[in-house]
DNA sequence: TCCAGGTATCTGTTATCATTTATAGAACAT
DNA sequence: ATGTTCTATAAATGATAACAGATACCTGGA
């Protein structure tokens, strides 16, 4: 027992992150809530300098978010925000209510009182700043964390990254949803997926998950505007 | 091998690609060919002691690999190859065969002449070398090259990382198909493909593609070894 | 007015050094 | 003989500086 041994100092620093972990975090928020904008270059000194760090730990966030679609590099090895178009936008999503799904069904096979009691607290959050008005990315990201609250209890390894991948390659193209002027937020699809969760029925929370997705995907088409394919000029 | 050094000496080494990718693609490369086994831990100074460069790029290639799925990163920092259990492998399975039945048919719907041609060129090799007997290495990295070639012409910047990451997290666990005595190489499965890609039938060369997959699947089912979830020593 | 060429600046990339942290092994006490 | 503590080693992590390539801008000439 006797876990009074402490080795070396260890009170000094109580963060126990990893920095490029906290710089991760950090750019990934800013790209679910649409803070950039598709197309928009971006500088691993600037970031390095809006963070606060020395470039090391931003380019291993920036690498991990390479990998995972977030950012794409150019030719000429420029980081940049991807651009959408409607072909990928659509594909996106088509995966997107394949892989929820599947991951909605698990975790409601496994459901546990806690993950409803969780589910429902993030709901109530939703639905009061619906009310109340407040900035439209408070709501993107409780929106994020009700789906992946019930994604990780499909304690699914594979499922998890790859619905994660989605999520930010279409995180951009939320900017423009910022911009819209009409705010229609359903509130019914979280309502339906809470119920089946309750209910236990795998396949109604999963065809809730699925009417979410859709829903959400039209208010994002309707606003977004998508982007050209980059021409890239040829040098001779 | 190798020593990429870019630093002073300026025209030696092509600079068409950057060192970190030249070490992103032979660790992947290693990987693929079940150089790595399940569990084995991975320093990063004996990788970089490895492929002959500083530290520096052999963190970038890791950074992206461990993104990809390919490498796990453990409480302790330490970079470790995955293990292997049934279930991730089974999961890792259905979602390969999903999303390559989806590549092969959009590759098979806009097939060209040339497709044709590279497929069926490495389809020559891949029988010269079980013909031959040669190193199995060899038939995996020609396997890996005949598949990709169709999904690459699939168009989709959606669908090719997903399966990437879906083939890097199963490379290592082909380490001990590498052991294994019987060598059963079902050529009829590429064949298939071929033919179905040649009459331009995506649905069937769906098919194809996913009796190879299952084929391939439990050939390395036969002769894997899954490993027990890791136990984490309580400190008490 | 337009185009060519050169220069300054900005970008990513790599190497090296310093710091922190965790594991392993030895020495010690019980 | 066993368990604990100290120490040495090795590991990841972060900061900094030097380097190479590309872009942007400015200048000079037609």
């Amino acid at each position: 027992m006797a876990a009074y041994t402490k080795r070396g100092s260890g009170r000094e620093n109580d963060n126990r992150g990893a920095v490029h972990d906290l710089v991760y975090q950090e750019i990934r928020q800013s790209l679910m809530v649409g803070t950039f904008t598709p197309g928009e270059k971006v500088s691993l000194r600037s970031l390095a300098q809006q963070v606060g760090t020395s470039l090391t730990p931003v380019r291993g966030a920036v690498n991990r978010l390479i990998a995972e679609g977030a950012f794409e590099v150019l030719p000429n090895r420029w980081v940049v925000i991807p651009s959408m178009t409607e072909e990928k936008f659509d594909e996106i999503i088509h995966w997107r209510i394949k892989l929820e799904m599947e991951a909605t069904r698990r975790a409601c096979r496994n459901v546990t009182k806690g993950l409803i009691t969780r589910v429902e607290s993030i709901n109530r959050k939703i639905h009061k700043v619906v009310e109340q008005g407040r900035d439209r990315k408070d709501l993107l990201n409780e929106n994020y964390e009700f789906h992946f609250t019930i994604y990780r209890d499909s304690k699914s390894t594979i499922l998890l990254p790859m619905i994660e991948s989605l999520w930010l390659q279409c995180g951009p193209f939320t900017y423009y949803s910022l911009l819209s002027p009409k705010d229609l937020w359903d509130a019914k699809h979280h309502d339906a997926i809470i119920d089946a969760l309750k209910a236990g029925d795998d396949d109604m929370a999963a065809k809730a998950v699925k009417s979410d997705i859709i829903s959400t995907a039209k208010f994002l088409k309707d606003s977004g505007q998508y982007t050209q394919p980059r021409l890239r000029r040829v040098v001779g």
